[in-house]
DNA sequence: TATTAGCACTCGAAGCGGTCGAGTGCTAAC
DNA sequence: GTTAGCACTCGACCGCTTCGAGTGCTAATA
């Protein structure tokens, strides 16, 4: 593809990306002062067309681009706005807010980003099987009921309401939940099986049927604060785009997007894909693999790298996305633990000024998540 | 209104839920077997539409039932069928999975709800000021950090992650979160008051610029308590009504929903304001205001009493929401909590099967919530 | 007096034809 | 290689007609 190609290419996506209406060859001369007659344009339209980058919704229309297009764009000829620093300190002020819990500020960049963009935001809490146990406390509410509270290297606290056979009294309680901290506390949470957990069993002084109870509700509890949440918000700003003036179009998007593990699977398959994508153009472009593979394999990712991810249409392996774009980022907390945080738009979109607002959200993100770990799980931040 | 206008009247209201078409006099005729020729129906639409019941959207066009009619036939004419055995039995077993907690069984009905209506189901979780505190602790997780954790006399338990000044070690956290607990267990959690909470420290040998921080934190925890849940399910199958081939009305509509503070505080609204309703009933049908003074208020609504209440169209006094119908349920954990569960849908809506729904469900709910509050808080059950 | 058959009338939905205009592809000239 | 020019395409829009389900009114009927 040659210059010209790819200087009309961009004046296309730009046109149709504000106004929603096919390009003309006429109305693209007007519009920007390219040095060539509209003449010429046609005939550069129609060898993109044939190439693949731009259709025609009829014969006598405008053209618009095609997945191929905007992938191209994306690629080769988008620019990434600066984040002005109006936008800057909102972001920071916002997440800002005293809040103590990583949850609750992912949740909180969720709905700014969909505030600020008008599309879906979606954001997934970490995944923590990297990070280990560092306290687990049994505390007996009434006979009968106790709630388990963990907390993880990486400083982060959850708990749990459990079942207790009635007769365990607060005494026994404590000496089992002594046992289980003695037998966990460090452990990996991906390592941590029933079996392991289990297998304290014998070293209380206690009839199986009582501690078996409490072991198991333990290894549940441990096991959900593995569990990833979803965050979405701006579902309902998503109609005032005039891609959903089809309503069918519309009722099938919510209904894809209600399965909202679906969409999480596919966040995380997305950053898979890339962190491999970025191994093999290392492999390629650097010739350095062995290094990279003697060294940690999370210290081959350099923060420069373009850290979003763009999927487009068809490229998106969800059943009803596919005529929206998709696009993640990953946000990072010290090295080992990352999660993501991501917008889903119509394929018009303006990828530009989107993914700058999302970049700069997932590194506040990451900075004030990190912030409120700082005073503990320090071997995890380096 | 004499009987033969009613029963046309109900045969409009069923055939327009039915058909979404505005109904006509010949095919009111050949679909219900009703005595009368068509013209004779004529006669009586014309007085029906003079008196306020019908509405035409255009000269030549059938009628569908204006807000009023809609009101007239939930109020007289409606018939409620028994819940099929089979639904019931999948309602029980949705409720009864083993969920620990009040908040996931509430969720669940939302979404069992929304499942079986195909509209937008609501659930708050009940409001707990009426109850007492029971049980406060105060965890220590690291310097610096604590959970609190709080019981309340209805077996509820509430948890909050703070911050503590990083001074302070475990035993002096001990002895705040005992001095807290001596003060203020027992108490109504209406009555309890920064006030209330921050006299603790005289009690506390400790500096006050320790101790403040913590009370605060606590202060927040236990009026977090009260903070009411709202839970949402089914706004992504709205759009396949009819109603909503409008895309501007859906718009309009998610946007109102959005708003969940507003629907919850509207839920509210509704109930108090039957609950005034029902005594004045009272008052005027069974003349039995002085038994009822005389006796505990919340003895004064009998259990028979139908629990549901439906605001049509401009009845709902939420912009955005006029042209929906709006049916809550208020469900009761033995006589003094209760929370709210209804459905947001269409005015045109199947009122009969949707309020037999949300009345047993409603009722399972209750049942499921109190089975599990069962073996505490006996004193708030009776 | 209440009911009904009959009839003229209304009005939106759907189908049709014509015009308009923004767009195209092609060709011949620069 | 570029461009002016021209014939052609096709959806959007407008006005017109037809169709039919629905109405209100009136006069006849039980």
């Amino acid at each position: 593809m040659d210059d010209r190609k790819r200087q009309i290419l961009k004046a296309i996506v730009d046109d149709y990306v504000e106004t929603a209406e096919p390009v003309g060859s006429k109305s693209l001369v007007t519009r920007h002062k390219l040095g060539f007659s509209s003449a010429t344009i046609r005939h550069e339209m129609a060898e993109l067309e044939e190439m693949g980058y731009l259709e025609k919704p009829h014969t006598s229309a405008g053209r618009m681009p095609s997945d191929k297009g905007y992938r191209a764009y994306v690629d080769n000829m988008m620019s990434l706005p600066e984040i002005s620093s109006d936008d800057a300190s909102a972001i920071r002020q916002y997440l800002a807010n005293n809040l103590d819990e990583a949850r609750a500020l992912i949740e909180r960049a969720a709905e700014y980003l969909a505030g600020k963009t008008d599309y879906l935001s979606v954001a997934l809490t970490p995944k923590y099987s990297d990070s280990s146990l560092e306290q687990i406390k049994i505390m007996m509410i009434e006979p009968g009921r106790a709630i388990v509270v963990l907390v993880l290297s990486a400083g982060v606290v959850h708990d749990r309401l459990i079942r207790i056979p009635s007769m365990l009294d607060e005494a026994q309680l404590d000496g089992i939940a002594r046992a289980v901290e003695r037998c966990l506390v460090g452990k990996k949470l991906d390592d941590i099986t029933l079996v392991t957990v289990s297998s304290v069993a014998d070293e209380i002084g206690l009839p199986e049927a009582l501690v078996n109870q409490v072991l198991f509700e333990a290894y549940v509890a441990i096991k959900q604060t593995e569990k990833i949440e979803v965050y979405m918000d701006g579902k309902h700003r998503l109609l005032k785009h005039p891609e959903f003036r089809d309503v069918e179009r519309a009722n099938r998007f919510y209904n894809a997007v209600h399965e909202e593990h679906m969409v999480a699977g596919y966040m995380m398959d997305m950053k898979e894909e890339m962190e491999e994508e970025i191994a093999q153009n290392c492999d390629f472009d650097l010739d350095c693999v062995e290094e990279l593979q003697k060294a940690d394999r999370a210290l081959s990712l350099p923060e420069a790298q373009p850290s979003y991810m763009v999927r487009i249409g068809q490229e998106i392996a969800l059943s009803g996305m596919e005529d929206m774009s998709f696009i993640t980022t990953t946000y990072r907390i010290g090295k080992k633990i990352s999660g993501q945080i991501g917008v889903i738009g119509p394929k018009r979109m303006q990828y530009g000024t989107i993914i700058s607002q999302i970049s700069f959200v997932n590194k506040a993100l990451g900075e004030a998540v990190g912030r409120q770990y700082a005073r503990n799980g320090e071997e995890e931040r380096k």
